[in-house]
DNA sequence: GACGTTTTGTTCTCCCGTTCACAAACTCCT
DNA sequence: AGGAGTTTGTGAACGGGAGAACAAAACGTC
């Protein structure tokens, strides 16, 4: 989040900016940005502030996206196109080395400038272009399935955007998005400004 | 998430289950389980466990989802489309009503069986479906303005997939989703993986 | 009908993240 | 050069969520 806003500043040319700034932008209290960025180091100036560039390429390089993460999709639904297409992964320094999927007939579909290959190919993709980020859009039933192949073939990290819970060995991170639990949470606080207007009136 | 849990069990042909049983299904402790649905009342029963579909309505009842929830979506690129098809909203209680873009030369195009309409079409739309949550899936720099256009037209809760922090007014929900920082997260774990086992070797 | 077993509901404790508040450090102005 | 004004970095206080542990309640068995 910090390092969005410090492009976003960046780019309207800002070259120094305080902590209270910089958590406005990021939507945080800016006690916790200080405490956050203090655990990476010292890297702002008393009664001046933060260098928005050399802050940026520091946070950068602490989480890693200075280097360029090779990525798989594995399920080409509506979803995986979607993932395929979004520009945000290429900008942040993730490539999409291939889309995989079970279905015959989508493989040799091309999206994205991408083929649609064979799932069967995942584990040479895996060790060809030294895969360690898989993401998983394909439907709940295929997800277990599917995250068990990519541990086998040496994926350590999955992104999981079926409505499933994992089960991996350790040594494998998972992280999961449930698109419609989002709107679940809008809903229900919907609904309680409904109920207690009601009681109001 | 217990939701989920529990129609997945109900699928299975399963009518009563342990706070072991459905934790251990939806990924989290028992003991959190039991103290998550003493909040909404007493629907277990000691000795026995929890009679699944008599849950599973309650917890729908009190989040809300038992009720048809209208949903506007604005901004049918890539993601836009993916949502718009995405049948999780469906079966969860979200009907989307209309799909706006402010792209004139998409507006007439079918997406997901909906004309896509222009953005100008918003307040009568909303006004007309009674719509309290609307979905931003524009780019960065529209999202502000559509979510001030929003709240204009009386939306109360808005799902945000621009990479930005909207600011709304007081009484209005706004629930951010970024699915590159979840990328993020795994890349910076995949990093302390390798330069931990670099201090190894 | 009483007792042991199972499982819920709840209390207590611990721990972690967040915020407040302030000292240290830097700049600018006189 | 010195003081006033900023702004960072961090120690201390606060709050809340998560898990352990236990009492209460239901069921089954003898």
């Amino acid at each position: 989040m910090y390092l969005r806003a410090l492009t976003s500043l960046a780019d309207d040319g800002t070259t120094t900016c305080s902590s209270e700034e910089l958590a406005a932008s990021a939507g945080v209290n800016s006690a916790k940005l200080r405490k956050d960025l203090s655990y990476l180091g010292s890297y702002g100036t008393r009664g001046v502030g933060y260098d928005v560039e050399y802050l940026r390429y520091q946070i950068a390089r602490e989480i890693g996206v200075t280097q360029d993460w090779p990525v798989v999709i594995v399920g080409i639904g509506n979803l995986g196109h979607a993932l395929a297409n979004y520009s945000g992964f290429r900008s942040r320094g993730f490539r999409v080395v291939a889309l995989l999927d079970a279905d015959r007939d989508r493989t040799g579909e091309t999206v994205a400038g991408l083929d649609v290959r064979a799932f069967e190919d995942l584990e040479s993709i895996v060790a060809d272009n030294d895969v360690s980020i898989g993401v998983i859009a394909t439907p709940a039933v295929a997800a277990q399935s599917v995250a068990d192949r990519m541990v086998a073939a040496g994926i350590t990290s999955i992104l999981n955007f079926a409505p499933t819970v994992l089960s991996v060995p350790d040594g494998v991170d998972v992280r999961k998005v449930d698109l419609s639990i989002e709107l679940q949470i809008l809903a229900y606080h919907e609904q309680r400004k409904s109920v207690s207007s009601e009681v109001v009136s």
